[in-house]
DNA sequence: ATTACTATGTTTCGAGTAA
DNA sequence: TTTACTCGAAACATAGTAA
């Protein structure tokens, strides 16, 4: 992301650009972010590219409006700010639908590079050799799971290793309760392609068995943060 | 500002420098910063440069920390996003102490060009020519009154003019409550020598005969924005 | 008025490297 | 290991200007 243009959008969010089209010229624009003409021109046209604002021509000049993406650029660090100045929350709810995924995650956790950290380093008397894979649905639930992805340093690090086939990468974790009954650990799994959407819970047991859950059971999952 | 030294800044916050000093080497910060070594460390050194962070030499790296004022820098954004994506405060209210001042402001708003708009958009019977100068003591007053300084778009626009001697700026206003009695308006003057920690109520008479305050006394003004 | 191109000037970046 | 300098290269901003 570039920063400069973080900080237009931003400019253009303080003009009142995130509910409505307001009406501005490249020169009015640049005055409002000390730049001259020719750079609030090109500005504007490489946050229409970024898909962040949306034009539309109006008489010699244009309306702007900030789009979906654009706002979520500016929430993501509303939100992360939130998480550095408010930090009261020691724990967020994250509610996602039950699936069954391929197992990956199984496969890793059940390593024993790592299924050694996890028991030491969690508190956990075993590991089960399976993730319950949640899919988040509401934005709500999207936000606080990003929180967690951009707050690492809250969560607890299960360190990667190698062995002759390959390399396995950190695993950051963050203690859990399952339905407010079971004690797990939500995990971001370094260096997997990243899925905003699904997060994976390991247990010293079979949750699903524990709780009689099964597919598209809703589950709600209340995430801990270290140093609190 | 720059933009790049703000996100440098963000990253340190998020990293956790806001509370506790850190270790972090250039290597390391330059990868958070998705940028080379050297200018990981050119970035360090103009944060310390402009104050937004401290160092302490450890071992054959440093320490680093997010000073107070690193802290405003990026506490400042948080709260104009707060106005952006949470604007369900109708009203804002800032607490200051009564002061004699130069009575420049009250020269300014008796210009028959001001007041003319004041008792139109203001909707008020007449304008006692002199203001009510109330100094700001507390971070939170002066944050509020930045949320009003960055979000002049919720005021009420007074156009500036020219008259033979000289040019008079706009003026952005905001209706507000003194004390919960008096119907009054605080005062942006644009153009003016920047004073933080100062504000200037204007009303239809003498607020201090009418209130019955003196120098020195607390006085409450809940500021009212616009499209709410 | 505008927007936005090209050409030139300025700033910023990072490879190499010393300490 | 570090940090942080120099300097050529790359990126970026602005003046001039056409449409």
């Amino acid at each position: 992301m570039s920063s400069e243009l973080w900080f237009s959008l931003f400019i253009l969010a303080k003009l009142g650009a995130i509910n409505k089209k307001i009406e501005i010229s490249s020169t009015k624009f640049s005055k409002e972010i000390s730049a001259s003409q020719q750079t609030a021109s090109r500005r504007i046209i490489e946050l229409e590219k970024l898909g962040w604002i949306s034009r539309e021509p109006h008489g010699t000049g244009h309306y702007l409006q900030i789009t979906k993406s654009g706002n979520n650029q500016l929430k993501d660090v509303y939100n992360i700010l939130g998480s550095i100045f408010e930090p009261k929350q020691k724990s967020i709810e994250i509610e996602g639908e039950l699936f069954t995924g391929m197992e990956e995650g199984g496969y890793y956790v059940s390593r024993e590079g790592y299924k050694k950290q996890f028991i030491k380093k969690l508190g956990f008397k075993d590991i089960y050799p399976g993730t319950l894979n949640l899919e988040l649905t509401t934005e709500e639930d999207i936000k606080n799971r990003k929180i967690l992805l951009d707050r690492k340093d809250l969560g607890i690090v299960i360190e990667g290793f190698k062995n002759k086939d390959r390399t396995y990468g950190n695993v950051i974790c963050f203690k859990c309760k399952v339905n407010e009954k079971i004690d797990g650990a939500l995990l971001e799994i370094e260096r997997t392609h990243h899925k905003e959407t699904v997060i994976e819970i390991i247990a010293p047991f079979h949750i699903r068995t524990a709780l009689n859950i099964k597919d598209g059971d809703k589950v709600k999952i209340r995430v801990f943060l270290n140093n609190f």
